[in-house]
DNA sequence: AAGTGGTCTAGACCACAAA
DNA sequence: TTGTGGTCTAGACCACTTG
């Protein structure tokens, strides 16, 4: 057996080879060379024009198919895709955390906290039948003093019990929900308001204020779990998000 | 040769090896039975105790690896990851695509077109040198004859030579773009503004009201291809971003 | 120096979908 | 039926990094 005798790879490169002919299938796909619809030469006619074997065109595929640059089917061979929707991953952090990440203070600060039936319209935030008990809580999270964000909560007790006997006085529900109940699914949505008057005064900012609003929907399987609602000034947030780049 | 002769599996499974090791390394990372600073056994260990070939392991740990579960180091070996924020996926479409799938009518209107030497400000929002020649073009969409978004666009043209011929009165930059440069990396900044003036001229909405703001930047590779700044009034846009439910 | 992950090979069998 | 991708093996060499 000559078994793996390639390695005439201390050329110039330090790039391993499934990544050099998935940048070169890439360049031909994004110069149009190969354009969307086009059907690739199948896996083993790629692995004997390189040069290698298979499973390292496979690798290089696999890479251009998570990118969705192409589409790979049994039989039907790959093909190059339409150009797709841009698609991020946006990170979404507890603010204690970025907070003293960025070298703050932090303290919440509660400023309501009731159980009830839920009426109507929480019955539609949370997503639960009307009269459905839950913990509604609102309070300021403060950084370095100062108000950084409101946060308007709603916590399902059928899901999270536990949560009815907690005060919240300090203790931030996000923080304490995330160490107790775990989630399966979430969904945010993002979108920007003028403060109206008791947002303005809460956050201690101009009424009419522009402020970037985050809600979220959290799950544990089918259930719902929680929905929440942060406010922040738009001058003291805004939300990054980077396409992964692909590596492998 | 035996080689390959392990195909037990038409068992129960109709699920790959490497990813029911994945699954199963998965399990004992999310129960805590591995925490986080644990060092799992090395790849050969693994492979001995699934009885399995080691390049199955590496897929399967390759796998945890992308969804940021574990690290993997030469040497140092690979460790179980602190839990992560919350990560999303946020897909933000073309906005013609999107108005038309609303069943809208969609048209883009050019305000200002400009071929010059990047300004200095030009040069920080593209990430080129002061001087490129930029493409420098203002436009307003519209849905159903209505203002929707505003566009301030920024084309470096040393990526996108091509994008000097064409007068975009009609067609949106966008998807002009689109069709022709595909991006291999993004970055998206996600803020709130009140509109100025200007903004409000332009979108035809009260001055101060609140707006979302998208911008965006994308790359070829290593070659800045356009920044680009959306400005949506708060009442026509909302992004959705929804957990990615890890299926790998 | 030694152990780890990273990559690669030359085969092989399988599952699937198109012809 | 047949060609394609999907997975797998048993080995090998390499590069990196830690002790």
């Amino acid at each position: 057996m000559s078994d793996a005798e390639p390695r005439k790879r201390t050329d110039t490169a330090a790039l391993p080879r499934y990544r050099e002919i998935c940048d070169a299938l890439r360049q031909r796909i994004v110069t149009g060379a190969w354009a969307p619809g086009y059907r690739l030469p199948s896996e083993h006619e790629l692995a004997r024009s390189f040069g290698c074997a298979r499973m390292t065109i496979s690798k290089a595929l696999g890479a251009l198919a998570e990118q969705r640059l192409i589409t790979r089917r049994r039989r039907a061979g790959t093909t190059v895709n339409a150009p797709r929707a841009q698609e991020s991953i946006l990170e979404i952090h507890d603010i204690e955390a970025e907070l003293v990440a960025a070298g703050s203070s932090y303290e919440y600060q509660c400023l309501d906290r009731e159980i009830r039936p839920a009426s109507e319209e929480d019955a539609a935030a949370l997503g639960v039948a009307a009269g459905t008990p839950v913990l509604r809580l609102t309070g300021v999270h403060r950084a370095d003093g100062r108000p950084h964000a409101l946060e308007e909560r709603l916590i399902n007790l059928q899901s999270v019990p536990e949560a009815s006997g907690e005060r919240f006085t300090g203790t931030s529900p996000g923080g304490w929900l995330l160490k107790r109940i775990p989630w399966t699914d979430a969904e945010h949505q993002i979108s920007a308001l003028n403060a109206d008057a008791a947002i303005a005064r809460r956050l201690d900012i101009p009424r009419r204020k522009a402020c970037l609003c985050i809600e979220r929907n959290t799950w544990l399987d089918a259930k719902r779990v929680t929905h929440v609602r942060l406010i922040y000034p738009c001058d003291q947030h805004r939300l990054i998000a980077r396409f992964r780049h692909k590596r492998a």
